[in-house]
DNA sequence: CGCAGCTTTGACGCAGATCAATTCAAGTGG
DNA sequence: CCACTTGAATTGATCTGCGTCAAAGCTGCG
């Protein structure tokens, strides 16, 4: 059995042996966090990257007035801040939805994974992938009414499941709220609640405690304008700039560790 | 005096002697392209990378039905297609809004960049930096209402503008249309211009004809809850991950010049 | 002079927000 | 096993920010 990160990284680069064994001695070691908790302590001074190998998180901001918008939610197989490290800053807006299993990573350790030739760039793109969603929900939020929204939401949260195994085309393991999704989706719970209904009603997906059935993905991808190339899920094989991104280079991005100060 | 690539670099790393004259040599040479059209040609089938030098441009998608939502802005000194140069991907859905100046960089020539481990460095925190202002954007579209909304996307570009010289925080150039904003921000045209009168009889700011002026940055800055941390401005200077994203690694990342197939 | 693109106005309607309960599910402790 | 609590889902009523439609000024330009 594969263990998340593997699967998720297997996605953007082919992996070696070795590799895989480094991914596996990262996710040796986790610790848990209770839903509703922070990822990232509110106490120490957070090094290094967390990563999830089980349970959903999420990552949020919270304005003055109150306003809670969440802007992305981190599943089996996600880093959390990943490029919160790389520019040197810290994000402790992270918050587990459901219990989670995360592992710290240290900064020596990705240091490490980034050196190898095929993790980092996977890391890269894992990064980019990301970027790629966040553009995607601005569309979403900027550009689709609320059902459609909610739709869009959906489609891709199936898929980004079904990667790592968590979900199919005809449903899965989603435990996020209403007042959740209202927050991600710039919408009021009240209306949340009610469009929820009218999908449901529709026959397009339900979401109930935590689960989550779809009883026809195609209709439900339809009606949300949902083009999943955004998602980059099939990157391995059609790697056209893989020429100008694989080996052999004098110079380098990333370095060896060194502890800081 | 600097060219914009230069200046935007600045930001993120501390650049020697031999990197600036490498990012002369990459501006040396440009292509002009006219409000309106595509800076990735329609045609061709564009290798490599585009940064603008000068003008203003946009990356926005359309959907179906019509609606279109622009996802960033590219400024002077921004690159427009990094993300897909990595991805291997191409993203023909970029516009310029005023006339620019555009840069192609080939691929070999990325590559070489990115091979330095400033440079590199600083090519992939641009990146981030790019991540970070697309969650703001959601926060913004998701959670701020109307008028703050339209306040907090011109304290983020005046500040942008900033960096490369092409404002202060009195005001600046900024050629973008109401209907621009509008399918920036998620609104209709019809209640952007009722805000921006708005705004504009509260004295916070004015856009006439491409001029941006703003009496009072600060009253304009507290009503959108601006908090300009996630732009990374000053990050040459407090960077505390720098130990672990220096030099003298083993592997990397990127790799040499190969032509591709 | 007369498009053409941008800004502005007016009128009207609705999607979605807000306020305020109520119901429901699942623990939890006695 | 049942009161009691707590968080989530649901409902009803009301209001409004913002969208839509349609037309009219502006301004720069060929």
């Amino acid at each position: 059995m594969q263990n998340p990160l593997t699967k998720r990284l297997e996605r953007y680069v082919a992996l070696g042996k070795f590799d895989r064994r480094m991914l596996d001695d990262i996710v040796a070691e986790s610790r848990e966090v209770a839903a509703g908790e922070h990822v990232v302590g509110d106490g120490d001074d957070p090094q290094g990257v967390r990563l999830i190998i089980d349970g959903f998180a999420c990552r949020y901001k919270t304005l003055p007035d109150g306003k809670r918008q969440i802007v992305a939610y981190m599943i089996p197989g996600d880093f959390c801040d990943l490029y919160a490290f790389v520019l040197g800053k810290r994000n402790r807006n992270i918050a587990a939805i459901s219990t989670c299993r995360v592992v710290d990573i240290s900064p020596e350790r990705i240091a490490t994974l980034m050196s190898r030739p095929s993790l980092g760039r996977a890391l890269w793109r894992t990064s980019l992938v990301d970027e790629s969603i966040l553009s995607e929900w601005i569309v979403n939020i900027g550009a689709r009414a609320a059902e459609a929204r909610i739709a869009h939401f959906i489609c891709e949260m199936i898929l980004r499941l079904q990667i790592v195994g968590l979900a199919d085309l005809t449903g899965g393991y989603l435990p996020i709220t209403q007042s959740d999704l209202a927050d991600t989706l710039g919408l009021s719970l009240v209306h949340t609640n009610r469009s929820l209904q009218h999908l449901r009603a529709r026959g397009l997906f339900t979401l109930n405690r935590s689960r989550l059935d779809i009883p026809d993905f195609d209709r439900l991808a339809e009606i949300s304008f949902f083009d999943r190339a955004y998602l980059h899920l099939d990157m391995a094989t059609d790697d056209t700039q893989q020429a100008y991104l694989s080996n052999d280079v004098p110079g380098e991005i990333m370095s060896s560790p060194k502890p800081p100060v």
